[in-house]
DNA sequence: ATTTAATTCAAACGACTGTTTGAAACATGC
DNA sequence: GCATGTTTCAAACAGTCGTTTGAATTAAAT
């Protein structure tokens, strides 16, 4: 437990790096100099910059999908042949990806790189979180339209591009929250965290479109 | 109006370049190039990278945010005594910040700018975007709370904090919605997307909160 | 113990970074 | 016309970047 390999450490490094600044603004001078390694490990166990962060994405996010495919399997069985409720789902969604935030030693780290990740528009990144979500997206699409009978497809879309968005962000800058608000966050109750998220995603999955053309005046 | 001085060419290319790249993806030398101006223009109308950057966000959120605190005062004052309507107050907010895509010059441009900004962690840009968005927060704050009595301030702190992912995440990554779900995206139509917005962010605001614990099993 | 393979290392590659400089070119007021 | 202040320009500054190389070291296999 006490030293770790080359590989695990330039992970680590890059991982937290990576979080706190950005993958453009990080070199992998900075990286090797923190992590204690030599420049050319990185190309000899990643090949590039680029792949390196696909694998500190990876390290952590395959067992998150896969935990959370593994959720949504059981709540189905459990629902038999009724629809999961939409909180289930939210739930299995959520509480995986958030539960690293009480890790504290690498919550605070990956949270912010997850959430900083989704909204990269690096194009080989965007393909690679592609190829990642590929089980996961259709799955739960499909639990979101069956727990919302009666709401139109494009609507459950949008709604759960809005839903995608408030997830991002309180994972990724759940510490603005303080500085713009005052209110504090406690990253070890996570719980509760995803429960004010379900509460208000579920509710606004659930709301009645208003009609299509705003009135222009009151009366 | 067929060209543009030097400083304004600056301030429009370094707009698309950062938003189709990022801050730190993007040299001086591309905008240079791009532009069709000297280098060391850059330095003496803006003084450095980053200030450019200020320049270019200010530029256009500086209207905005105008906007959205003239038209809080005017639903202010149509309501009189009474508090403004929850809904009001979210078009209040979103509005003026959704026009721009409208645009097709500027919009899809600075959308994901602003986007992108929002979310990023570059210190000196959110010092920055905290100062610009000095008068707007407080203000939007305190007519979220009065137009949800009951609602403690703590719950419309997180909520306003999701509905600010959910806000950026629209802004910035409208795309993604056709590339993830096969859903279209009308840049033109935005009165359509804050109308949505606004369905799903005041139904989650108006959400009755769960009970702090869940229970552990089911039965 | 010797050969083979995996890993680490210092050094260098060429290209690119934000910023500064000081001389030109331009515009303006007198 | 000349002087003034503003704007442009090419060139250089001092670094940093991701990547490659080939030799030195360590580990594994025979």
């Amino acid at each position: 437990m006490k030293k770790k390999d080359t590989k695990t450490r330039i992970l680590d490094t890059a991982e937290r790096l990576f979080a706190q600044k950005g993958f453009d603004a990080v070199s992998l001078r900075n990286i090797i100099a923190s992590a204690k390694v030599n420049l050319a490990a990185v190309h000899y166990h990643f090949g590039s910059k680029q792949a390196l962060l696909h694998a500190v994405v990876a390290r952590r996010l395959r067992p998150i999908n896969e935990e959370r495919l593994a959720g949504l399997a059981e709540a189905r069985a459990k629902a038999g042949k009724r629809a999961v409720k939409l909180e289930r789902v939210l739930e299995c969604l959520f509480l995986p990806l958030f539960r690293v935030q009480a890790n504290p030693k690498v919550g605070p780290t990956f949270s912010r790189l997850i959430g900083r990740v989704l909204f990269d528009r690096n194009a080989n990144l965007q393909k690679f979180m592609m190829s990642e979500l590929a089980e996961v997206i259709p799955q739960f699409s499909a639990a979101l339209d069956a727990s919302l009978p009666g709401l139109a497809k494009e609507e459950t879309d949008w709604r759960s591009h809005f839903m995608a968005g408030a997830m991002a962000h309180t994972l990724c800058n759940a510490d603005l929250l303080a500085k713009f608000t005052g209110t504090q966050f406690e990253p070890s109750d996570y719980e509760t965290t995803v429960r004010r998220l379900i509460d208000f995603t579920a509710a606004g999955f659930r709301a009645k479109a208003s009609p299509p053309t705003r009135p222009r005046k009151k009366k």
